[in-house]
DNA sequence: TATTTTTTTTAGGTTTGTCTAAATTTATTT
DNA sequence: AAATAAATTTAGACAAACCTAAAAAAAATA
């Protein structure tokens, strides 16, 4: 069980929330979403690669492999289990956490980490409603889709908000949706990407196309089932080793 | 409030406890106490002066000034504050928040070890007993002296153990002292350096010399109070600033 | 006091992670 | 298919933090 500077870690998990598609990451969209260059991410993805982390040809994309993917899941474990205890223990909103989390994410203690999720009464979902990776790894794969692309009077819970401004808490907690609410989308309109949900038989109401495409929500439980199995690896073709 | 790294305040931190007597500190001290090079800490002195936290003349040994003392008292209160934060909440045990906190301290984001203050209840000492600075980095002058130096019949409480190892745990929950104990020496050996003393009114028992070097005591109130003011910062001349 | 020893500093080099500018490869147009 | 544009990589530099070896200063000792 090797350690990572803070900066492998940033990229690891950069590498990951990317490459959630079956198309590889490239080197454009990592320097982006770091605030650095594409030289340095270039750089960058040679070591991971000699560190065995990472599928890499020069120009054609790269993605991790199973042990980057297993990296990365700790890093995110490691960062939701914070925000989940700034939120809970520490009283700070929802919008505040993230900042802190990124540099708590970095203390990389295996027994730390655990003894928090104990503490913590080892929660699923961090307050952004994403799903807590256990001290195996494995996560709930709750194939998040964004609210504009839910299908008509298909029931789905809410997991989680994109956008984390204090403007958009105001609205949701006036539209009375949170994290776990169940509801269904009743009509779509055309015009402005408005549309009407319903939350359990309460009477509908109307959302804006900007709120829809920041609320994410988990299908409820339907045929979805095969799916299930890895959205975190699906990608290397590399059988994952149980130990 | 400007932010320092790891390195620069693992530096101050280590000036600051090597400083409390009222001789500069040494190269080769800072060195072997961070485990590196003399040619490396005479780097970080010059940094450390640029930026303005230090009194140093070349060969002449340095202190940190009134601000160096400030910024080692806000990575103190960081430490401790995680280390009894692991202890109570995370039954952790004593000997091994330190490590932990090591790593915790260098997150440094004000809201975060405020609240995390106030949701441990704003405790008075960490658990070797060794007092946390408040948020403005006031910190109770508990003029803590080694067993060894205590005087006969001088009732004294013991503050905190400097080898943290589970060897002398186990002895010192055998012999039943803990912090806050209230003792004092009744009688002391030259041959072997060993002492009796008592707890309280029970009978009195003997402790060896290397027991005796590693715990640290505090006398019960007497003619202290106006050495209370500052063994944080006697040192510089320098007049303190108030806001 | 002169000499030797110890401590500290300087000089120059290494690694990590970053950058800019130039070269190369891939993708897109005409 | 050739030319142009975009993306990516290479080359070469730089700062932070460390190192070793040599030089300089201070301290200890003969």
């Amino acid at each position: 069980m090797l350690n990572y500077s803070t900066s492998e870690e940033n990229y690891i998990k950069a590498i990951f929330h990317l490459q959630q598609d079956d198309i590889p990451v490239t080197t454009n969209e990592v320097a982006h979403e770091l605030n650095t260059k594409a030289a340095s991410v270039t750089d960058m993805l040679k070591k991971l690669k000699t560190k065995k982390l990472l599928l890499y040809q020069p120009y054609q994309g790269f993605r991790l492999n199973s042990e980057g993917n297993r990296v990365a899941l700790g890093i995110i474990r490691r960062h939701r289990l914070w925000e989940y205890f700034l939120a809970e223990k520490l009283k700070f909103t929802w919008d505040e956490v993230h900042e802190v989390a990124e540099e708590l994410e970095h203390v990389s203690n295996k027994k730390l980490i655990d003894k928090l999720d104990e503490f913590l009464g080892f929660p699923r979902t961090d307050p952004h409603g994403d799903p807590i990776p256990d001290a195996n790894g494995k996560i709930e794969n709750s194939k998040k889709i964004c609210l504009t692309a839910l299908s008509f009077n298909t029931p789905a819970t809410v997991s989680s908000v994109s956008d984390q401004s204090g403007e958009i808490l105001e609205l949701l907690k006036h539209k009375k949706i949170t994290l776990g609410v169940k509801l269904e989308i009743k009509k779509k309109f055309e015009f402005d990407g408005s549309m009407e949900v319903r939350i359990g038989n309460q009477r509908a109401f109307t959302i804006s196309k900007q709120l829809a495409e920041n609320i994410f929500v988990t299908a409820i439980q339907s045929a979805i089932k095969f799916q299930l199995e890895n959205a975190t690896n699906t990608s290397t073709g590399e059988k994952k080793k149980h130990k």
